[in-house]
DNA sequence: AGTCTCACG
DNA sequence: ACGTACGTGAGACTC
């Protein structure tokens, strides 16, 4: 959003390749070489000349992560068409083998070892910005990363279709960018003033906690020191229920001091106390605020597309995907995500996505059923399973069978379920048998898609996303353990992902066929946030969704039906 | 840079 | 007997 153009790289074959130099600061604007010929050209002078070939739609452009130039230009009345993206390309082909960034792909793939930007830009305190680096320098370093980009697409592009992924990435990940890249640019408004009020508030409960907390351990020390928290309580007051991790320290992970704290002792409990402060100032309230654009007066998140291997975006700098919202202090946080005036934040989320997709996907006719009958899920789960009735039902068994819908997608162990409810190992074992007899489609899918893994080495979703997984043949059992609950978890996750990409690629034409100027602004797994003015917000809402509900047809026909709930208010808080 | 902890779906 | 819920990103501490 802000960065300056330093130049631009190009390579039309291998080995072959220039840098055309527009920001470097030799030479105030314009440069010079040795001989006095000129090797810098004035920006918008280059950007006119290029316009024509990055919106010809007769020229392809490649480039390796290309929504960040996507951007660059776009920021500069460019928008690059048609590409394609050597990032994409390996995400699509190699999800979960290996990372998908241009060192490590052309190491892989090239053999060859690119300079290292820390080498021409330095780092640490010595680190300079790359309009300072000299032109040949630069040169260097950016025509190989022109070079290595087509070198690669060489060999990644007939890949794509000799292991027939094309419609994966022509219709889930090439029509996303331009999309993602849209969403980075709008931004949202996030209100500082609230956000310091928090901080404020927070820091006074954090020293109030501190205060109590040094007096509970007899000596004052750093709350925020697990080293020094474990010592107090496992040396010093030799508490039980101590556990290492696995460099040998004590541990002090919630689980362990909300054991310690449910037989009544108060220092742990005000550690978890001032824990749950410090993480929402250090994260949210104090990081946020330093993100807001001065330009636009908004925060711009970047959506990583080939981060997840299951096809999950994740967002970063800041992480917009892991706003509070299950503690009371945390929406207060969310709170401060708003709409200006005049305009209204839209929350639209998918009803129990992966769920359903499970049901589908595993193909139970009980939970197909239940989802068709607009039941309680997790209700109807629990009475087949404990033999309840649904009316009247306790709150804890219900919750319990909560418990075991989410471990079956996560491919399901006693351990884990027994960890998750704090019951005994032996009775969560007894709960997953009931499971299984009760719906024994389970652990066929489960059996299957384990055995499948097994010879293949990956997995795939409804839409033919492939999920390689590495450990599955692995002679350590908790490794493969772990690969094999990842091979059941990937399709279900792994298909939601692509469903929700499906829904973004279309809600922007479907709005502008709607002639509606609302705006999506982030994605968070299984919700989309829309702004909207007050009164296209009614339209807004209606549009995404049935695009969302209706976004895996005509690919995919489920068996299962998609439902979306969708609310708008000033804040994200209210709207979710 | 590695570890621990914890925020989200 | 072993070690385990799936997928992420980030901040603080420690070395």
């Amino acid at each position: 959003m802000q960065a300056r153009l330093c130049g631009v790289s190009l390579a039309l074959a291998p080995g072959e390749a220039c840098y055309i130099p527009c920001g470097h600061v030799s030479g105030g604007g314009l440069a010079f070489d040795g001989g006095g010929k000129l090797v810098q050209l004035d920006e918008a002078d280059l950007l006119k000349r290029l316009k024509p070939l990055l919106e010809d739609d007769a020229v392809l452009k490649i480039g390796q992560n290309l929504k960040y130039d996507y951007l660059i230009f776009r920021q500069r009345g460019i928008r690059i068409a048609p590409f394609d993206d050597t990032m994409l390309l390996s995400y699509v082909l190699d999800a979960g083998k290996q990372g998908h960034g241009m060192d490590e792909l052309s190491e892989l793939h090239l053999g060859h070892k690119p300079i290292a930007f820390g080498d021409v830009a330095g780092k640490g305190k010595d680190k300079i910005t790359f309009d300072q680096v000299s032109i040949e320098e630069a040169t260097r370093y950016s025509a190989e990363d022109a070079d290595v980009t087509l070198r690669l697409w060489m060999l990644l592009k007939p890949r794509l279709m000799a292991e027939k992924k094309r419609t994966v990435y022509e219709t889930l990940e090439r029509p996303l960018m331009p999309v993602l890249a849209e969403m980075e640019r709008e931004g949202i408004a996030v209100d500082p003033d609230l956000l310091r009020k928090l901080s404020n508030d927070f820091a006074t409960e954090m020293a109030a906690l501190e205060t109590e907390i040094g007096k509970l351990a007899g000596e004052s020390f750093n709350v925020a020191s697990p080293k020094q928290l474990g010592e107090i309580l496992f040396d010093k007051f030799s508490l039980p229920g101590g556990r290492k991790t696995k460099t040998g320290a004590w541990s002090t992970d919630a689980d362990v001091l909300e054991e310690l704290a449910a037989q009544g002792h108060d220092l742990p409990k005000k550690v978890l106390d001032w824990r749950l402060l410090a993480k929402l100032r250090g994260t949210y309230t104090d990081a946020l605020p330093t993100y807001i654009n001065p330009q636009t007066g908004r925060v711009h998140t970047s959506f990583a597309m080939a981060a997840a291997a299951t096809g999950r975006l994740a967002s970063t700098d800041p992480n917009l995907q892991n706003i509070p919202i299950r503690t009371a202090e945390g929406r207060r946080i969310r709170q401060a995500f708003i709409a200006p005036k005049g305009f209204k934040l839209i929350s639209a989320d998918y009803s129990q996505i992966e769920l359903r997709l499970f049901a589908h996907i595993a193909e139970i006719p009980q939970l197909k059923q239940a989802f068709a009958d607009g039941l309680d899920i997790h209700a109807m789960t629990a009475s087949e399973i404990f033999g309840v009735p649904v009316k009247g039902m306790p709150a804890e068994v219900r919750r319990r069978a909560k418990a075991i819908n989410f471990g079956i997608i996560y491919g399901i162990s006693g351990f884990g379920l027994a960890n998750q409810l704090g019951i005994a190992r032996s009775v969560a074992d007894d709960y997953i048998k009931k499971y299984f007899q009760r719906f024994p489609g389970i652990r066929d899918y489960m059996e299957a898609t384990k055995e499948f893994a097994c010879e293949h080495g990956y997995v795939e979703t409804l839409f033919g996303r492939r999920v390689h997984i590495r450990e599955i043949k692995s002679t350590n059992p908790g490794m493969r353990g772990g690969a094999e609950r990842a091979a059941i978890n990937a399709p279900i996750q792994g298909t939601a992902a692509d469903v929700i990409r499906r829904a973004m690629i279309r809600i922007p034409e479907a709005l502008a066929e709607a002639r509606l100027k609302a705006r999506m602004l982030l994605q968070v797994h299984d919700e989309l946030v829309f702004e909207a003015m007050d009164a296209e917000v009614e339209k807004t809402q209606s549009v995404a969704v049935k695009v969302m509900e209706q976004a895996p047809l005509p690919a995919v026909q489920l068996s299962v039906k998609l439902t979306v709930d969708a609310r708008a208010a000033q804040n994200w808080d209210a709207a979710h």
